[in-house]
DNA sequence: CGTTTTTGTTAATGTAAGGTTAAAAGGTAA
DNA sequence: TTACCTTTTAACCTTACATTAACAAAAACG
């Protein structure tokens, strides 16, 4: 299986240094965005589904405490570690407030942010082990083998699913009966939230629910404005 | 409602600092218990309900990574903070992969650590609410899910709810047989608080009590100039 | 009382979101 | 390149939703 770079925001309002440090990530296989400051860092937060964020404490406009409060009110999960050139206790303190997973004083070293942000990203992976381990699924009376993009009727001839197809419904399944987020799905499959992707994903149900119309027990409901509900009737 | 004491084991060999360390935390409203070895705290964690873990990595017998693993298995939801004396990368990182919440270098603030605890003991709590809680109600004979919007009358097929339907019920049931302010849905749910809003409010109101019909019991009762309250009578 | 204000209810309207199909664009391997 | 598969974009239609208007009925108030 391919497997996927990890997605890090890096909102450090330094060029140079903001430039050296995403190089350097790069260059250690993780996909970086870099935002120079707390409005674009929000931005790009939103538009897109990160592991991991990385926040400069001392920004212009929006500094990385401010900042990391409104993406925990977004997404309570998603690990953050702040920069800071401090050594203030304070402001240790305020960032584990706001829900820090971790530290960084500058000048740091490099290979020890690299460690940490191994750490943190494992430590979630582990958390997460139903979210990232479950490629198996029974839908009424389907099969839906993720992994190979299969899915099946009764034990019958599987059908071959796009990707798109396939990660659409797997990510429905793993909400069965309970909504799946529009958002959800469009930051996590198709990266991007905006008119055009939503379309998209509309022509992606029609299609899964063209599958699905051979068990009348399984349908995929809308909740308007919403999202989606994959359900099984009894 | 009685607030009950979180519960910290604390593991540590050293008598004197371990001591100290265990009045320090009883003096903020911990509930301590103390293990002065690894054998002895895995004893003691399986006899208790611990709300964190505080683990010294030095330890004779058995150290703290090893009796973390030993938690794990038993409970892999419990947060772990290590001490240590080292500050050797290949520990922090042995310490995050048997899943350490936090770390902390001997000498540490103790401020610093009690904002530690108190941050993860936090977050694990918003963590495990189900937010179910707030999203779900028993009206009567009906049901309201707030969160997927549909209504459903002793157990039968579900109608659904408009978000402002939904919301307004919800403000409805959340001051079951008390007076829910017009003022308040207002302002909580249109936002603006005029004529035309009133109005429409009262249009939802008409169709709340359409659909509250089929059971007697329940009805949206109005307060004249003040608001409504949704009465269950026995 | 009559008058004003508030509320009850239904229907009409406009806009936004979703359903569906087909064509265009993009990608990839033979 | 062609051929094939996937994804996006476009078009058109339906449904869902919120607001507003219109008129009726209560309640408050002089």
């Amino acid at each position: 299986m391919e497997e996927l770079k990890k997605r890090i925001l890096l909102v450090e309002d330094d060029p140079n240094f903001g430039t050296v440090l995403k190089d350097y990530l790069m260059m250690n296989d993780y996909e970086v965005t870099h935002a120079k400051n707390g409005m674009e860092g929000f931005e790009k937060f939103k538009k897109d589904d990160f592991d991991l964020c990385i926040l400069d404490v001392m920004m212009p406009y929006k500094d990385g405490f401010t900042l990391a409060k409104e993406i925990r009110e977004k997404n309570s999960d998603v690990p953050i570690i702040f920069l800071t050139a401090k050594t203030m206790k304070e402001d240790v303190l305020k960032g584990y407030k706001v829900g820090a997973d971790d530290y960084l004083n500058k000048p740091f070293d490099s290979e020890v942010l690299l460690m940490k942000i191994k750490a943190i990203i494992q430590r979630k992976a582990t958390e997460t082990i139903s979210d990232s381990k479950q490629f198996e699924f029974k839908i009424g009376r389907f099969d839906l083998n993720s992994k190979l993009r299969f899915l099946r009727f009764d034990g019958g001839d599987p059908v071959k699913l796009s990707p798109k197809e396939n990660e659409l419904l797997r990510l429905l399944a793993l909400h069965e009966n309970d909504l799946m987020p529009r958002e959800l799905a469009l930051t996590k499959i198709w990266r991007d939230d905006n008119y055009f992707t939503s379309r998209s994903m509309d022509v992606y149900i029609a299609k899964l629910r063209k599958y699905l119309k051979l068990d009348p027990k399984v349908e995929i409901l809308n909740i308007h404005g919403e999202g989606f509900r994959l359900v099984i009737n009894d």
